[in-house]
DNA sequence: ATTATATATGAATTATAATTCATATATATA
DNA sequence: TATATATATGAATTATAATTCATATATAAT
């Protein structure tokens, strides 16, 4: 595997578990500090840490520590990177298309 | 969690896993039957059997039986969907900018 | 200075998924 | 008909990740 599909499955394997899911959503409309995620999301503080930090070490999220709080934003690079090798692996144009032989009957 | 976000959450897990990773990126080249996967890929034929099983069962892949063998190949009306979903997620104007005032200094 | 709040960390536990193993079934070939 | 090949299946095992628990650290508030 080539290191864009490395890459992506990382993130896949993140991303598949539902707390983390949840997590990004929330970040995705804005820096947050961890008590107001856990407690939208209903979560336990100490939960929602390591998953905090297994986020932040794979580049997903970044931490700004501010006095008691820790805010943490989408990694917005990160993010654009995913995106362009997602749809260069997934986009339509890159599935070979088996029923061109049918189509032009 | 909106039913969108589940079915994405849901390909992620599967999509997660290097096996299942490997397997979706072959068929993404044409059908293929199960031997020529395991061969090519080295790995058990059991374990790409249980594999195949899982990504069929929830609809990535579709099976054809032809014979002694069974071909597979991708679900691409699935894919479609999943890229559509996937972009509404993670497209950059998804992203909330935080940075509007310090851009415009 | 003491107490309360926000967050992090490591170990213990639990849950879930991956892999292997033994074997069954279906079809093809000799 | 007997044998070989392709695939599937369920149970057993192993690996990995999620969650909880106990507690530490840092800062803020009293």
């Amino acid at each position: 595997m080539v290191e864009d599909e490395l890459k992506l499955k990382k993130f896949f394997k993140l991303l598949g578990d539902e707390s983390k899911f949840k997590i990004i959503s929330e970040l995705k409309n804005g820096e947050k500090c961890v008590c107001v995620i856990y407690k939208k999301l209903g979560l336990d503080q100490t939960l929602v840490s390591h998953h905090l930090s297994a986020l932040k070490k794979t580049g997903l999220i970044n931490g700004r520590k501010a006095g008691k709080w820790v805010y943490y934003s989408v990694n917005k690079e990160y993010f654009s990177e995913i995106v362009i090798f997602f749809n260069k692996m997934f986009g339509h144009e890159n599935f070979k298309n088996e029923n061109i032989e049918k189509m032009s009957v």
